[in-house]
RNA sequence: CGCGGGGUAGAGCAGUCUGGUAGCUCGUCGGGCUCAUAACCCGGAGGUCGUUGGUUCAAAUCCAACCCCCGCAC
């Protein structure tokens, strides 16, 4: 098979790979273009694009990819398939045409379940027990089109969404290379819709704790935004980024620490409690929970904001 | 030149505005006490105050340049 590859995210990085060292030609790599991002406003590349580079691929990285130009751009290399993976931007169905086999896309999830940008976030959050992979027919609407190929993996109970995207990444790597060793034969599942549910990006502000609610939940939304966009607590008017923490105990008034231990802070949840073991304040470096409260001092009864 | 915080003992902080013997909590080491839920009491060790240069009788503190870490926004 010829395809062109869009990804973005490290999440596709290693099916980039894995299709790279195939049998199958990769005969250009689309990712986001590079944009003035992160602190200073310097210029960075995607993941996928330092990965492209790496291996020697020719890398494009147009502003929109609806630019009938350069929809023309990939028809002329008439590719037989587009394999698209955290791409970034929504493909017109114009782009998916301009190949024999049209585009599939490798989703971090087992669809209908969590269509959309955070898949794998977004059930860790709700406390799901499994996910998977999904290769699908991509069609006009949003991660509704045919199910190729689904494999599932199991979410631990201590897993961060860091964790699983790096296991799913690996798997949608080993899936896509089978799919597209006989993608003609492939049987296409209509996804059944009303079980759809959807997974929107995650805005930052999502991640401020809400002591009032159980440390089940809390715990959950640690893992699912844990390293991005994090999970943050306020004390003293500054935010607090919660590094590492965990289920402990029991409870008590929602938001008060219970007690310090060289193990960390404890804090009262809605229900039960959690263990602030790492921690880092606004402007400075992670530290211990402990260090964190001999130089603030914090203390049992010491308040933790919303 | 996106906005902002910070670099002082092994850890976390104060001191910097208003230059003048380097301080607190924790840890650590020695001793005591014996259980007081980071256990308590006494004592000790440990720092070229991010780097370089400048001003000054005197710089952690004022000025200049540079290095490093981080939060927000994107």
């Amino acid at each position: 098979m010829t395809l062109v590859f869009f990804g973005t995210a490290e999440f596709a990085v290693p099916a980039l790979r894995a299709i790279a060292a195939s049998s199958h030609t990769i005969l250009a790599v689309v990712t986001q273009p590079d944009r003035p991002t992160g602190r200073g406003m310097k210029l960075h590349s995607s993941p996928v694009c330092a990965a492209a580079v790496a291996v020697g691929l020719p890398v494009m990285k147009p502003e929109k990819c609806r630019d009938p130009e350069f929809i023309e751009q990939i028809g002329s290399m008439e590719p037989d398939v587009l394999v698209v993976a955290a791409y970034g931007q929504i493909m017109p169905v114009a782009l998916l045409e301009s190949a024999k086999f049209g585009g599939i896309n490798i989703h971090g999830s087992l669809l209908p379940r969590w269509r959309g940008a955070a898949p794998i976030q977004r059930a860790i959050q709700h406390g799901d027990s499994k996910t998977g992979i999904t290769i699908m027919q991509m069609d006009k609407g949003m991660d509704t089109g045919d199910i190729l190929m689904q494999d599932e993996m199991p979410i631990l109970s201590d897993a961060t969404a860091e964790f699983v995207t790096h296991w799913l990444a690996e798997l949608g790597a080993l899936m896509i290379v089978r799919a597209l060793d006989r993608l003609p034969d492939l049987t296409r599942t209509p996804q059944g819709g009303s079980l759809a549910t959807y997974a929107p990006r995650i805005k930052p502000e999502e991640g401020r704790i809400d002591w009032g609610r159980t440390s089940v939940e809390i715990y959950n939304m640690y893992r699912a935004f844990t390293p991005r966009p994090g999970v943050f607590a306020t004390a003293g008017g500054k935010r607090l980024k919660i590094i590492e923490m965990r289920p402990a105990g029991d409870g008590g008034e929602p938001g008060i620490v219970t007690s310090v231990i060289s193990g960390g802070i404890l804090v009262a949840a809605g229900s039960g409690s959690l263990q602030l073991i790492r921690v880092k304040p606004e402007g400075k470096p992670e530290m211990s929970g402990t260090a964190l409260a001999i130089g603030h001092g914090i203390r049992p009864g010491s308040r933790f904001g919303l």
